[in-house]
DNA sequence: CTGTTAGCGCATTCAC
DNA sequence: GTGAATGCGCTAACAG
């Protein structure tokens, strides 16, 4: 049995009441002697202040919830999840927060994930790229938790602090134009992941706006993973009128294509560009440093993570915050050699 | 301000007891149209129950810590980190326990660390690659809390999931003396984790027993990132008098040796061998794969967390588990071409 | 079979 | 200035 202000209480033949203020130094004030008595003991027992208790009466547990895209066998692999959770675990430091990780919700029943949600363990919650149908977002929020997003869909009535996703993909592909490119395919992420989504469009949008040829079979899906981006790259390069130049959902399909493109022979740039997105490490560490769309996740979630301990102490709501992320040109991009 | 159980049973006139009985479905059976009614408020009123209240009670919170090796800005950008955190989500989720990331304690106050991981929300915690100067963990664990490591030190008391570094230093080293190599320097880790310390002890031991040559200035040192890896290479290697083959404390810093070499204008592996330390994913996605040490972080956390699971319902204590790893050889290393 | 009640450990209000 | 008492929401022992 742990020790309670109560043993200490007992000990000294003084109330509890005493003991909480000479312990939490306030609101009353307590005489010097009986305090130090207090804090004495209170190390000689070993007393550890119990915080579930404290959340009881104060309502407040010190601890925000992560969610993370979705709950299935190894998401925590995922780069993209890992500067999210630096950037969110850095910034609730300097708040003296904890991160409560929850694995295992159930994304298609809200009604059992909101519960976990709000259950009372965490004061705020930043959910991390959810998809389109996330009902649970919506849910939580209209519940009165305190919610934001890092990245992701653009819910009513919810913050979010993401990049703009068009901008960036529109960089990339203008990037290729300038090069003289105009043979360009797309290997496109999760169709149901708003951020892949939006990034397929502006591909498709910027073909349209400057009457580039365009064909389906230019375009691979993936789920934002390295050998998806492998498989969609074979398949695309190995017809006969193929791209001269390829941008990517994110990095790691964009690496997986360099890998697949190295072993089919082909050099990288000279016979096909590749652009990723992100900026991730990965892409940085590549065979050769990945031309790329910077979308720096950690700051955002930094940006995020001050909004909502704002909001969550009483400050004003947490409002969606939108950046325009920057192309950064590398080695996986060079001009056409055989347009 | 949220329903409760009280509200229910006031609505309903009828008792909290029967209210709880009901929502639990236990211990106390009750009449099936009364538990219907009781069923179909609570989802009307949207009533959640408060999990901060029924610990309290219950004595279980469901949620199991992990505390990083140390809490500093960006460490969780550690690739190390995400294999074991992956690992213990993957099994938490299957035990239906959340994780809780402890981000704020103070390593270097064992008091503070103790008494945020004994405040009551977490059932037990994971240590991932404790310090050897970790007193948090013997503590933690003499007073009652359940507490297993991933990696790191052999602790008094506290059993440990590991991989035996020792053989896997000597497997990699005995690999390179089989393919010729006699002049073989090494990149060490942080001198503070067991991990490495234990890896450049097998390094040392191996170069002794098999009389090789030892010069001090063909071992570097870094702290596990890969542009230490960079910085220790190239010193190592602008040598006149310089080794044909490097062992690495990790995979990043082998990647970070490797680039430095390709940035030297070394072959590899014709000019040198490099092996890592872990096999990460970088080091197969790395320009060339790595052939390096298996240590199955994953692996080794998911039965971390089996056995601290088993332990906090009441089965046996965990006991230190250790595995031998493999050499797993692939295109970074091969014999010597001028030895 | 069901209602009342006693805590769980703490912060805080109320009464002295 | 200090002790007693209340309640946070819940579970489970106890009493009817």
């Amino acid at each position: 049995m742990a020790v309670t202000i109560k043993d200490i209480a007992q000990q000294l033949k003084i109330s509890v009441s005493t003991v909480s203020y000479a312990l939490n130094g306030g609101p009353r004030s307590v005489p010097d002697d009986v305090k130090k008595r207090v804090l004495a003991l209170a190390r000689e027992l070993n007393y550890r202040p119990n915080r579930i208790a404290r959340s009881m009466v104060t309502g407040r547990t010190h601890t925000i919830g992560v969610v993370p895209p979705e709950v299935t066998e190894d998401v925590f692999l995922s780069p993209y999840l890992h500067l999210a959770l630096n950037g969110i675990a850095n910034e609730a430091r300097k708040h003296k927060q904890d991160i409560l990780l929850f694995t295992r919700y159930n994304e298609t029943d809200s009604e059992e994930m909101v519960s976990v949600l709000l259950d009372g363990r965490i004061d705020g919650v930043v959910f991390i790229a959810p998809h389109f149908n996330h009902k649970n977002v919506e849910m939580a929020t209209s519940l009165h938790m305190p919610c934001v997003t890092v990245s992701g869909a653009p819910l009513e009535g919810v913050a979010s602090f993401t990049v703009n996703n068009k901008v960036g993909m529109k960089a990339a592909m203008q990037h290729l134009y300038d090069l003289g490119h105009r043979k360009i395919g797309h290997i496109a992420g999760r169709d149901d992941m708003p951020d892949a989504i939006l990034r397929l469009e502006a591909y498709r949008e910027f073909i349209q706006s400057h009457d580039l040829p365009f064909h389906e079979r230019w375009v691979g899906y993936g789920e934002f993973k390295i050998n998806e981006g492998r498989d969609a790259m074979r398949k695309i390069m190995s017809q006969a009128d193929c791209p001269t130049a390829i941008t990517c959902g994110n990095d790691e399909m964009a690496i997986g294509a360099l890998h697949e493109a190295l072993q089919m022979g082909l050099r990288v740039p000279q016979d096909v560009s590749i652009v990723g997105f992100d900026m991730s490490q990965a892409s940085t560490d590549a065979v050769l440093p990945l031309t790329t769309v910077r979308q720096p996740v950690t700051d955002l979630s930094v940006a995020a993570v001050k909004a909502l301990m704002i909001f969550i102490e009483g400050g004003p709501s947490p409002e969606t915050f939108i950046l325009n992320p920057e192309l950064v040109v590398r080695a996986s991009t060079a001009r056409p050699t055989h347009p």
